[in-house]
DNA sequence: GAAAGTAGTTTCCAAAGGGAAACTAATAGC
DNA sequence: GCTATTAGTTTCCCTTTGGAAACTACTTTC
């Protein structure tokens, strides 16, 4: 019968894409990290005041926190300046580059999503 | 001087591309979204209890809230079979099919992320 | 009529996410 | 010495997320 079988969803090569995408989405969850990304890669080197004020809405509490996560992750680089204010210079790593294609792929879907509400082309797949 | 402008991020395009990855991740956020997706994905039609086997961890109640969110977006559809006990089908929608290129994106980047890990390449982008 | 299976919903609760504002610490300018 | 700017940190508080378990409602089986 094959009915009650907990598990058919249990074959290794199931396991390793849960498991990718949960680790992707833990370091790439949250409101802000694409949008700290997308500034950073857009700018360059950026200082914590300049992130403060090209991230629409962010606070500063949630930007340090943020930042330290990727950071942390490798997605930016931290460096400390020894001028007299002292600075700190953020930047995208080589590493954090190659999450473009995950973001340009999820901007374009949510382009497309707007565009789908105003056309309304219902998507329907069963018969 | 140019040195306190609120804003240099706000020409058009930049907005656009804000609020299209708000959209996209307004609709993907959450810890099951993609599992669910992918578990349909693969399975096909599937029933609510079936998904709730599957789905590994998974409560009645986040099922069933994640399937209403991802109905509501057009990205799956229920259907009501009139068998003696009622029995729904699931069904990842047409619609809900573009959102491969943004999982396989995910799971691609997920999976190298473990890899790294171990390589342990530092990628800094610094001098 | 009790048990089990269908598809959920409801309640209760703990933890995490996230915002506003105040605060630290160092230095430079007035 | 007061203020402003740098880069944060800390506190307070509210909302959202998500889990466990109980519950509804209907039907079939025993």
């Amino acid at each position: 019968m094959a009915k009650k079988e907990p598990k058919i969803n249990n074959k290794e090569t199931c396991k390793a894409h849960f498991n990718a995408i949960n680790d992707a989405m833990e370091i790439l969850s949250g409101k802000w990290k694409f949008h700290i990304l997308g500034t950073l890669m857009e700018g360059g080197k950026m200082r914590f005041m300049d992130l403060l004020r090209e991230v629409d809405g962010i606070a500063a509490k949630m930007l340090s926190k943020e930042l330290q996560s990727l950071e942390i992750n490798h997605l930016v680089s931290r460096t400390v300046l020894n001028t007299k204010p002292i600075t700190v210079e953020y930047e995208v790593t080589k590493y954090g580059e190659t999450l473009k294609p995950i973001i340009d792929e999820i901007a374009k879907w949510g382009a497309d999503y707007r565009k789908n509400l105003y056309t309304e082309s219902d998507t329907k797949s069963s018969s």
